[in-house]
DNA sequence: ACGTACTGTTGGTGTCACGAACCAAAATAG
DNA sequence: CTATTTTGGTTCGTGACACCAACAGTACGT
């Protein structure tokens, strides 16, 4: 692992495999250093992510972010302390609940979502118009074969 | 944030930003289970991969990773304690310390850095060989921005 | 109605990361 | 050559995060 770290990058010699990683490193760091900004966690900012699009139990929760339900349970506790998430009751069904992002939540993961895009977008476009597009259709190509390879839940 | 975990990955709509990030998830995801599997975490992971190379102090090595120099103490303690990395004086200059990884770290690292070599070769291995280099040089331009944008140490 | 399966929570443990305070050695100033 | 400042590391306290095992209550099949 000669490339393990954004910094520990030497810009040269990197293979794909290497690249991936640091790549990997790059972008999570970007992401952590922005959420961080708002007072939020990598784990905080999937969340709020996820919950933005649907509005679901904590069992569906842990699933897609591939937690154990009991960590869901303190990460939805700390969010909601915080107002940015609220549990709510599901009619007709006593035990389930269903989690939704709050208007305050929504805003700052909107927030976050921006600058995110302009940061990572300013990175990419740095590539050429057409160099830019073949590599979205590459990264397009591996997300697909990962989750299709990875028999993924929802 | 449509793409913000491997499995919430929507395999359509996704343009190049999301697929970023989605695509981040996924190497730490795998990082992170490899990892795992010798009873590494990722940051730990990291370390020991840094250190494969060079031998350095916490100093460094916190610059590198990124971290605050308290955290670092914390992870050469555990790293140190499971026998994986030596505290090793330097002659000449009392108040400073060397980190080294030991033979079993050495092995552990390697290991884990095969796996992880199959398995992310794996998956880039369903692009094609022209795909695949084109890729590459994109991953590698963009490392090469970040790193040279962003002033970083060593 | 009984037992089983499911949803979510609690409690305990360990890792990780931070900041502030601190120590001792080293470098620098005067 | 002392006095001050800087530097390398550690300690301590705090909080987030993630896991596991155990639990409570609800839903459901038969």
């Amino acid at each position: 692992m000669t490339a393990s770290s954004p910094e520990g990058a030497k810009t040269s010699d990197l293979d794909l495999i290497d690249g991936l990683m640091q790549l990997s490193f790059i972008v999570q760091a970007i992401l952590g250093r922005l959420a961080g900004e708002q007072g939020l966690s990598v784990t905080q900012l999937r969340m709020l992510a996820v919950l933005d699009d649907r509005e679901i139990g904590m069992r569906q929760l842990a699933g897609i972010l591939e937690l154990e339900k009991s960590s869901v349970t303190g990460l939805v506790d700390r969010a909601e302390r915080r107002g940015l998430v609220r549990r709510i009751a599901v009619p007709g069904n006593r035990r389930a609940i269903h989690v939704t992002v709050t208007d305050a939540g929504r805003a700052v993961v909107h927030l976050v979502r921006e600058a995110v895009r302009t940061e990572i977008g300013q990175l990419a476009g740095t590539l050429s118009d057409s160099r830019q597009d073949s590599f979205r259709r590459s990264v397009e190509a591996l997300i697909r074969h990962y989750v299709t390879q990875h028999a993924i839940p929802l």
